[in-house]
DNA sequence: ATTAATGCAAACACTTTGCAACTAT
DNA sequence: ATAGTTGCAAAGTGTTTGCATTAAT
């Protein structure tokens, strides 16, 4: 029932396994499965006793072992609490990301801030320092363990669509900044054709809109309360409110006046923009859903720009090639 | 020899003893000193071989359970780098900092950032969640291991100094920028009043920053290359520049006319900004010497700005009382 | 028929505890 | 005299290895 969900791993890890000359065997695909089908951090007694409960004969060592391969080739990523105790979570398609642990529930969250990373660069830049790998964990206590509630809240959701969702919502976010600086515009400009266009961007950006609403019911229908599932994707409101110029003319409220040419310019700025910022901000989760996601929209925002194809990873060197 | 060097921690340790009906031995006391004297990470058994220099007689359990005591009474901190063993830092006087270790080599390097502090802060917040203590840690290849270079740099710099050190070049360069800033309005202003207010202010930048830098020479004549050791404090540079307005006036380079009064006002205005943002800033370092300079600069920028004693803390808040 | 995998037990590397002799208060 | 301390040995952790047996290629 598992081989269809998981098709992927299989093959990477069935790969991994040839590559090395190791042998498939009937007990290493099992813990891959049972490693793929438990979402969470799980040491590799947490991951025996799962194993057991499929078959009795497998041995603790073989999960130690099968669980090291995992890791070795991205399908697992080993955790490191402090506590002690390796654990292991999902790496295959899943984001790098930072945890808060609860140090009564042991409950653990975690999350993504490329702001956050993006500083830590920098200062790692300065000591002229290649970074590998880093280790982001706060230590403290959940809402619920000081309100003395002993809500045992479902285990974890799983983050690949909670982050699949946050990018959606990010791009909505800045689409529906953009509709209304484009209808204000198109209010104020008494240009008809240059009104014209701004009106098109409106609507433009209304119906993609409309597609990513849908987009978003539709991850959701997958898992139940995932509108309700904290925050996975932290990123900088102001950083996504530069994409939007200020408001252009000499006072904000009166008429602006844009031909077409202009109000086009404009626009392809304003989606320009957008293209380079969800370019380089998808860059960070490669291989994940929300990558697509993000990378889709830059994608899309480039074409809309007049950009070439794939440029919109390569925006600060400005267009390679004319638009086809 | 060690007991002047050590007093407050020394103190600091038996008050913690006596507090907990604790009995006061000659091996904590040589334990307490041996680590006191070793500046880095250290295991237990690190510490043990190093106090066995001093005594044969010393048994590893007890060097055990004194490093467990000292990291109770704040004078000790654990840190976990993830090898499964467990080393002591420096906790008294000592600003809380994140890591970045070299994994060829296991140089740590220490940093304070409290931009990187804030963000992460910011995240903890939205999910309610009350955070007690924090790791970071980012692991890669030092320079020196890239480069082949088998340097064997000193082994560490006493952090304490360094984050004295920047404390003192940030506070130098705004005051520098400030400077720069009031001698540009002098030269602009035709008031001969306005323009006398302006030029007391440069005066005034110009001795405390000399008295800053004969207490830089001060500290560095402590420490030999303190000059050129690597960064601890990393500041936000636009944040500084922020405590400086952009120039007044309709155009830059033209004349600038203010009287004393409204020349007094912005001078006190610009003191006012950095005794909050001085005073905000050092209270993420208590009991170290960098929060003394930077409180103490604080306290002198609050008073310049006419504001009550211990103002600086509540900048948000407004004065609580006018000058005496 | 190779060659690696398995799963048991046993080794490891630390950390932590039990306990009889000792020592500070 | 009365705790708490010391330092030995020994017990716990969780992780990792050795090895005869078993299974995949």
């Amino acid at each position: 029932m598992a081989q269809r969900k998981w098709k992927a791993e299989l093959e990477l890890f069935h790969s991994y396994l040839r590559r090395n000359g190791l042998k498939k065997t009937y007990q290493k695909d099992l813990i891959l499965e049972t490693f793929l089908s438990s979402e969470g951090h799980f040491s590799v007694d947490d991951i025996y006793a799962l194993v057991r409960r499929r078959d009795k004969k497998v041995g603790a060592v073989t999960v130690f072992r099968t669980l090291k391969s995992l890791t070795a080739c991205g399908i697992a990523r080993e955790v490191l609490l402090g506590d002690g105790v390796t654990r292991f979570e999902h790496n295959y398609r899943h984001p790098v990301h930072h945890h808060i642990v609860c140090t009564e529930c042991h409950r653990t969250i975690e999350y993504v801030c490329p702001t956050l990373d993006r500083i830590q660069e920098d200062v790692i830049r300065k000591y002229n320092f290649q970074p590998e790998f880093h280790r982001f964990q706060t230590f403290g206590v959940c809402q619920d363990c000081r309100e003395q509630r002993t809500v045992t809240r479902s285990p974890l959701q799983d983050a690949e669509r909670v982050f699949a969702r946050d990018s959606l919502r990010m791009i909505l976010r800045l689409q529906t900044r953009r509709m209304e600086f484009l209808r204000d515009l198109a209010a104020r400009n008494p240009d008809p054709e240059g009104k014209a266009v701004f009106e098109a961007g409106v609507r433009d950006d209304g119906n993609h809109a409309a597609e990513l609403r849908r987009k978003l019911e539709e991850i959701a229908a997958g898992e139940k309360h995932l509108e309700d599932a904290p925050p996975f994707l932290h990123f900088n409101a102001e950083e996504l409110e530069a994409l939007i110029p200020d408001r252009p003319g000499p006072e904000r409220g009166g008429e602006v006046r844009m031909d077409a040419t202009s109000a086009g310019e404009l626009v392809r700025g304003l989606h320009r923009a957008a293209a380079g910022f969800f370019g380089e901000f998808a860059a960070k989760f490669s291989d994940t859903e929300g990558e697509q996601i993000l990378l889709g929209f830059a994608g899309r925002e480039a074409a809309q720009a007049g950009m070439a194809e794939g440029a919109a990873e390569s925006v600060g060197a400005g267009p390679r090639k004319p638009a086809a």
